[in-house]
DNA sequence: TAAATTTGCGCAATCGTTCCCGACAACGTT
DNA sequence: AACGTTGTCGGGAACGATTGCGCAAATTTA
């Protein structure tokens, strides 16, 4: 009888230590080691590696040279637990196998590593709820800034914006947010746009298409302006049904696939589309494909990329190409400025760079 | 004079004072404020928060409600240090602008951030001195495991060997370790290099050169298996000069361009390259654009590559697709398998998955 | 030589959690 | 009535590092 109740007692200990403590034997050398092996307090130990003035030579000699033959390394998360730092900064984007993204997250990382930070990376795939799941991730997760590119389904940006105004700093690239005030760093896309499609202007075309992200991410606003620009500059009225939004950036493909039909079944088909992303510029061209039109016979494209695949062919694609490598890298630089900050940053730069109009049909 | 040595003394001080004191006002809730404002102690509130049984359902209630007002939630650096263990796995690849390691990664991502763990990417742009620091690194970091596709100029394993003898759990995937003995996941790679180099067989090719990376890579050595096994089949003998190694995979374009111009300026010329990697494949393109010549008039292409633009041309390059992404969650998975397992894993899998061949001249 | 300082080091608190104990009621059992 | 069980909770020690303070011994100063 006790026996039992004994049993049913410690059942779920039992099952709880089971549960915490999967096989792990990995337990680097920490101070109290040194101390206990060298005779001394682990504060002695701990001043004499931060070098003291109050240790005297020959004890931070033994110390030193105790610490160097175990290869000592302090913990990184006491120190965080400690000192309320992570070294370590978040980046969201929209997913790294876009050209784009994985070339400015090179940028970022190698800014990063130089100035001893952590890159935790993270997708949104696009979607406003991956994001906020994301962000709060990564604040939860104690990481001293964040880099962040919208998601195209983002319009609310009410979950950045409270972690901003608690001081968490941040910096924006590409897909800014503009209610929230702080440092951003952006393509010239409007100057971009406008070239791009005054390219295909150039080459004859007057019935230009627009295919692009959704109507609240700020790069498709920007490159709408262009776009509108460069027409207006040929006297062309603006056609609204010329215009095509993907919500999802064309994270799905038969996204794509909507819009092109349905421009493609227009009365008075266009001659030219101007697509505003890298995504979606492939998803373009691999849409076209499919419904056997050519290009750039039946149908001129120009668009935002930076896949340097496309260099290989003398095709039908021109293509606006972003300053990604250095726009990670600048922005890495203004984050990382934001957080060693030892006053508040009250006045915030808004860098843009210029693209690269890359013609190659 | 005392005064004077005074401010000598504090000096030290007030500039450690500066400079440990970033302006940071992020400070989230803890238990310990939850315990103040409801009168309890802070391992009351903690049991309560776990639901432990030996608190009231009154007390959890209270302070369920109240932790949910203010929004708790547990700093995950403390919970670190206690538990040790930091819900994090750390990622090695050469660069994430690869088109294989970004979809890898987008695999390893969708598997890990289901399980609740963070990911941290590293590139090494495959130099073995930046693997080892950035192993170092994520080890001192304190990530619960690795995910590992080598570098192209490591040899020597021995920094990995090392933490994977301590306990470290780790998987390698694509180029893997072949002294380390723990879970591996890699394409066919000589049966996708056998195919590729078949299919130019088959289209009449005979002189095919072989444009690989560096020689200790596992990739590098299966790959030219599967080209030699090709070759032995159409009773065609190995050609030592038709095989060029890049010793860093193609990081630097001039070591492309060396090893093509090389094959170019033989006497007896090939007609035919089959190209083992990714990003050699595009650079290989790339100088043979240069260099104007045709293909695949001149000289055919065929090679490793996952980029995706490549399906837009029906074009010169045929190329043998890994699974990226798939490979990507498995390892993910093996690795979690390894972390959460309660006893030591002495069995370990070496799990190969099929390549696809995409014939596109 | 006595007093004042400097040198060199240890103690203990701290960061936010978890968890082992122990305390102390309010029961039920003999 | 005396004792063992429960049910609830708080105290305090970890985890690994830093750091203000205290204290003895050594040294300098008056």
């Amino acid at each position: 009888m006790l026996l039992i109740r004994m049993i049913i007692l410690i059942l779920p200990y039992i099952d709880q230590y089971l549960n915490s403590s999967p096989f792990f034997m990995f337990e680097p050398t920490t101070l109290k080691d040194i101390a206990k092996a060298l005779g001394l307090s682990t504060s002695t130990v701990s001043r004499a590696l931060r070098d003291t003035h109050e240790i005297s030579v020959e004890t931070k000699k033994i110390v030193l040279e105790y610490a160097e033959k175990i290869n000592y390394r302090p913990n990184p998360i006491a120190l965080s637990l400690k000192e309320r730092r992570t070294k370590s900064i978040g980046v969201l984007v929209s997913e790294v196998a876009n050209h784009y993204f994985s070339q400015a997250i090179g940028g970022i990382e190698s800014i990063a590593y130089d100035r001893g930070y952590h890159v935790i990376i993270t997708q949104t795939h696009e979607s406003y709820d991956r994001e906020k799941i994301n962000i709060q991730h990564l604040a939860s997760r104690g990481v001293d800034g964040l880099l962040v590119s919208l998601s195209a389904e983002t319009s609310d940006t009410s979950h950045l914006k409270l972690l901003h105004d608690r001081g968490l700093p941040m910096v924006f690239f590409d897909r800014v947010a503009n209610d929230i005030e702080t440092h951003k760093i952006s393509a010239n896309n409007e100057k971009g746009a406008y070239d791009a499609t005054i390219q295909l202007l150039e080459s004859g075309r007057r019935k230009i298409a627009h295919l692009t992200s959704s109507n609240h991410l700020s790069i498709s606003i920007e490159r709408l302006a262009g776009y509108t620009a460069a027409l207006n500059e040929y006297g062309i009225p603006l056609q609204e049904e010329y215009i095509k939004h993907c919500p999802h950036g064309g994270m799905f493909q038969e996204e794509t696939e909507h819009a092109i039909s349905e421009l493609m079944s227009l009365e008075d088909k266009p001659d030219a589309i101007f697509v505003a992303g890298d995504r979606l510029s492939i998803g373009c061209l691999t849409v076209l494909k499919k419904f056997n039109i050519a290009v750039p016979e039946e149908i001129a494209v120009s668009g935002f990329s930076n896949s340097d695949v496309l260099d290989l062919f003398k095709s039908s694609l021109s293509s606006v190409r972003q300053p990604a490598y250095e726009m990670g890298r600048m922005a890495t630089e203004m984050l990382i400025k934001l957080i060693e900050s030892k006053y508040p940053v009250t006045e915030f730069e808004n860098r843009v760079l210029d693209t690269e109009l890359v013609i190659r049909s």
